[in-house]
RNA sequence: GCUGAGGUGGCAGAAUGGUUAAUGCGUCGGACUGCAGAUCCGAUUCCUGGGGGUUCGAUUCCCUCCCUCAGCUCCA
């Protein structure tokens, strides 16, 4: 198992990761609530989790991660109610939309998406364990945490519970003993989905169902707990402050990572300010691997302004150079079969290329420092464009040499992996060629008018032609690149 | 007001108590091209919010001020 740096929110240091139980590590990722389209702030979280699974089992951990899907809430009952919908298939009609776009973006890590409805015996039994304990209440059919009794409330994120604003958004309900104390259980509502408990039909508060999945799955203390950084307060002290309460064991995590928050242009992106991106046509308009690219292009923890028109149009000018060669090298290499005789490296590149793996594993070992690794992947493909024209010369074993970045990129990045690079449609490609045939014709004879009216409808058609020498290559476009 | 994270070149964004502060985008010049684009080569050597301090040396550590963003019971 390689070692590595973490930062840890709650102590506020960068220290080595030690496992709890070596080599397992939980990982439990706040998922998201699916009340409406995800926007493209949602899956800057997730691709950095994938990440930081995909290089954790690269690593030599073996990581149960789990994200959970909080499937009924104020909100999708707030929505199903506007549409007549039940709020948890609403709830499952946003999730296979999330589903499909992660499945895009090269998400696979997750090996849970446990919803909260689906755990209501856990939640109830820790509520209930919270009552025998003497840290929640019974009000009115509902059941309060009271922060009170747990000393260490507002610790991650720095609150003090005296000092919270007076009149902010404290909701003081009648029933309370303190306007901080937040709702476990929540008492049904006529025509709202509840169930049977103790206190009463109801249904869960937000916080808890982290709690009781987290508990079910990983025990009382796991590794790694993340999130947006815009859940430290008061989700996430609810969620240790449950933990810790109803299982008397402490810390519940070790450490606790949190996603810096997507802003559009200089603001939160969020639907109350109207200023969202969707996620899904993000997906569509660019690619899956520049949407990933963008992300992590930058340091997990730092917060990432999005600029539309722009933020994206960079980050794809920017990783089709480093994707080309990767493509080109990955064609070599499939040219060259399993064991082609050939030009072997010189003991300078091989070297090069050996160390090049091992400074990539060490860069993302400083607190997964992507943007770091990026950086080198950029220098790597810089020593490897003079080597470009003599490719085709090069030993089976050579490639790969060669491809040994490209393929951790592709292991832990999850970017120019050999199956990350579009194979493009069949009929699309073959129609293209046939036009590019057409203007081949036409430039052999020198009709250039007739050629250039080919390559402008092309164009016009979201083709983009490129003459490289003797060869014409061709892409499908994205939008003013 | 309180808590936290930051302020780096035209832009995006790293890093480090010490040779030219990474990388990318953009821009400029050259090569290539029928042209364009892509690609390649080169340049963009005078960039670390203000002010103090510690140090032989700070962008990095300390103090202070200013500014930005996030959180302060919807939030990835």
């Amino acid at each position: 198992m390689r070692r590595f740096e973490l930062y840890d929110t709650l102590s506020r240091e960068t220290r080595m990761f030690v496992p709890i139980t070596p080599p397992k590590v939980g990982l439990f990722v706040c998922g998201l609530t699916p009340y409406s389209d995800a926007h493209i702030g949602h899956a800057k979280g997730p691709v950095t989790f994938d990440v930081v699974a995909r290089a954790l089992r690269r690593w030599g951990y073996r990581v149960f991660s789990v994200q959970n899907v909080t499937n009924l809430d104020d909100r999708l009952i707030a929505r199903g109610g506007e549409s007549g919908t039940d709020p948890m298939a609403l709830a499952d009609r946003h999730m296979a939309v999330w589903y499909g776009d992660m499945a895009r973006l090269g998400i696979r890590s997750v090996n849970y998406y446990p919803h909260a409805t689906d755990y209501i015996p856990e939640i109830l039994a820790q509520i209930q364990q919270l009552v025998d304990r003497g840290f929640a209440y019974e009000a009115r059919g509902s059941v309060y945490y009271d922060i009170a009794k747990f000393p260490r409330y507002g610790a991650l994120s720095g609150q003090k519970l005296d000092a919270l604003r007076p009149g902010a958004r404290v909701d003081p309900e009648p029933g309370k003993r303190s306007p901080g104390d937040f709702v476990l259980w929540k008492a049904a509502t006529p025509g709202e989905p509840n169930w049977e408990s103790p206190w009463g039909p109801g249904r869960p508060g937000w916080h808890i169902e982290d709690t009781a999945i987290t508990v079910r799955l990983f025990g009382p203390r796991y590794d790694i707990h993340g999130g947006g950084a815009d859940l430290k307060f008061p989700h996430h002290e609810a969620e240790i402050a449950q933990a810790e309460a109803a299982t008397g064991e402490s810390p519940l995590v070790n450490f606790w990572m949190h996603v810096g928050l997507l802003t559009l242009k200089g603001e939160k992106m969020s639907k109350s300010l109207g200023n969202v991106v969707g996620l899904s046509e993000s997906i569509d308009t660019f690619s899956p691997q520049v949407v990933r690219f963008y992300y992590l292009n930058a340091h997990y923890r730092s917060p990432l302004d999005f600029v539309p028109g722009r933020s994206l149009e960079e980050a794809a000018e920017a990783y089709r150079a480093l994707d080309s060669v990767a493509v080109r090298l990955r064609a070599a290499r499939t040219a060259a079969g399993p064991d082609r005789e050939g030009e072997e490296l010189s003991p300078e590149l091989e070297s090069s290329a050996v160390s090049t793996v091992e400074e990539l594993d060490e860069l993302l070992s400083h607190d997964f420092n992507t943007r770091e690794t990026i950086a080198l992947l950029f220098r790597w493909t810089k020593t490897l464009t003079e080597l470009l024209p003599k490719l085709d010369g090069l030993s089976t074993t050579a490639l790969d040499t060669l491809l040994g970045p490209h393929d951790w990129a592709g292991e832990v990045l999850g970017l120019l992996g050999a199956s990350e690079s579009s194979a493009g449609d069949g009929t699309l490609s073959g129609v293209i060629r046939l036009a590019l045939d057409a203007r081949a014709r036409a430039r052999a004879r020198s009709d250039f008018t007739e050629a250039d009216r080919i390559r402008d409808e092309l164009i016009a058609a979201g083709v983009r032609v490129e003459d490289d020498g003797s060869s014409t290559r061709w892409r499908l476009a994205g939008p003013s690149v």
